[in-house]
DNA sequence: CGCGACTCCTGCCGGC
DNA sequence: TGCCGGCAGGAGTCGC
């Protein structure tokens, strides 16, 4: 489900309910996640106070006075904030109680999302080996250029790489090509630098604009404050198979890369 | 190391 | 109407 600007919604959601409380309590009902779950209720968190909530590649980070929950959606997660005492569905697999009176409860019906902790969330394992942010300062067509050098994977493939830039889940790399005039299946070794400027750009240019639209909602994405995105709207090719290019009226093209949907135009990007 | 295939899991949608 | 196959917004891991 989420890619960055989902997650980037429900962190900005969550943040004014969780900031300066303390965490009274921890409930958790299925350990089974994408990692099992091995945080307890008698560990660090119960007691601690947060800080500040921060995001991370997709990661949500809790961070508290005594170490920070890493939060992982996956697919088909989200976060929302609820009354103490809400009875939780069946997807529902914990909750984090506030000193307020309400939780913060995580849904997670295919269980890809994780849970970890940390007294250091950014050398965790899972995170330490993140490429940089693409609204970030470490993050641009020269940097793309220079990473893919020698690389035969498609591009699109490329830009989907965690290790390479973070953030970039499957529609806004299919809209972002589209918007840069890349064909999804050129290698990425074959990307001149003129290209990768563009294209650096388009990353950031639609990024912006889904988190400014509060993410896309495909099925059933809603921010932290229980709203759905509506960038879905702002579509080029995502999901849009056999329709007419925007700009060209080509009928668009669907095709599978990586065992993932790639949409694309066929005459404007090459 | 790079690359591609596979994997985890449930829900939903379209087709028959 | 009901059933079933296929596909879904992620990304770590494994084998070559």
């Amino acid at each position: 489900m989420p890619e960055l600007p989902e997650v980037e919604t429900s962190r900005r959601g969550i943040a004014p309910y969780l900031e300066g409380r303390t965490i009274s309590g921890f409930v958790i009902r299925e350990r089974r996640l994408r990692w099992p779950v091995t945080i307890d209720v008698d560990e660090q968190l119960v007691g601690a106070t947060i800080d500040s909530v921060d995001r991370r590649a997709k990661y949500l980070l809790i961070n508290t006075n005594n170490g920070a929950a890493i939060l992982h959606l996956g697919m088909s997660g989200s976060v929302f904030i609820v009354e103490s005492g809400t009875p939780a569905g069946v997807h529902d697999h914990f909750d984090f109680e506030l000193s307020s009176g309400k939780a913060l409860r995580f849904r997670d019906p295919r269980r890809f999302g994780s849970l970890h902790w940390s007294a250091d969330p950014l050398a965790h394992p899972l995170l330490a080996t993140l490429g940089p942010e693409p609204l970030g300062e470490d993050f641009s067509g020269v940097y793309l250029w220079r990473r893919s050098r020698g690389r035969r994977v498609a591009v699109k493939q490329f830009i989907m790489t965690p290790q390479i830039v973070v953030g970039v889940g499957n529609i806004y790399a299919s809209e972002s090509l589209f918007i840069a005039g890349i064909h999804p299946k050129r290698a990425a070794g074959r990307v001149s630098l003129l290209r990768y400027e563009r294209l650096a750009a388009s990353i950031q240019d639609v990024l912006r604009s889904a988190i400014q639209a509060g993410g896309t909602t495909l099925r059933d994405f809603f921010g932290g404050d229980g709203e759905p995105g509506y960038f879905s709207q702002q579509l080029n090719v995502y999901g849009r198979e056999s329709k007419a290019c925007r700009i060209c009226k080509t009928p668009l093209r669907a095709i599978v890369q990586g065992q993932r949907s790639t949409y694309y135009c066929k005459t404007c990007q090459t």
